[in-house]
DNA sequence: CACCATATATTGGATGTCCGATATATATAA
DNA sequence: TTATATATATCGGACATCCAATATATGGTG
């Protein structure tokens, strides 16, 4: 099963717009270990390349944020998820 | 993010014990699609290399449960995967 | 007894994830 | 101006997942 790094990130992203790094802190609060830059650029890479993200650069940072179609793949990836691990959940 | 396969079959034989093509349909009613034995019985193999199942052979089924330790590590697991997605879930 | 269906098992290739190390860019501090 | 800190980005290697095809085993049916 995989393709989960990349739902989480469109997940966090549709609460608030953030940039590689605060993508990488939330998801190390979460995992109890903070991803590598190895692991978070080329999987943020990827969504912008699916159209998922759009990038806002404002010196050093570049801010990401979804795109409508962004968030319809997230949509339709919860459902996904969601029925896939019933159960699970407390 | 990966090691939810290994996850979810502990977690779907924490219901009950199953054999390798009951734990591919169901997974395959989750996902919508049912993975391919070339998915399954490695699975299976690791998680019983690692000693979080046991098997009980009878004719041509064998009927996989989950040892002591694996529900110590399904236990665990879920505890990780709750926090890792916490908020995704309706 | 032969055939069929089902279950198990493997393999090589492909893809996504993951990392550590390294490189580059930018802002801030000394 | 230089040094430092932070952010971004890449790469090769390793691991988990995934499949289709193939092979073997077993039970049921004709």
């Amino acid at each position: 099963m995989r393709g989960f790094l990349g739902f989480l990130i469109l997940f966090l992203l549709s609460g608030k717009p953030m940039h590689g790094q605060e993508l990488a802190d939330e998801i190390g609060k979460r995992k109890g270990e903070k991803p590598s830059p190895g692991t978070i650029y080329p999987a943020l890479k990827g969504l912008k390349e699916s159209g998922f993200i759009k990038e806002e650069k404002e010196g050093k940072i570049i801010t990401y944020d979804l795109t409508p179609s962004g968030k319809k793949a997230l949509s339709i990836a919860k459902r996904r998820f969601t029925k896939t691990f019933l159960g699970v959940f407390p």
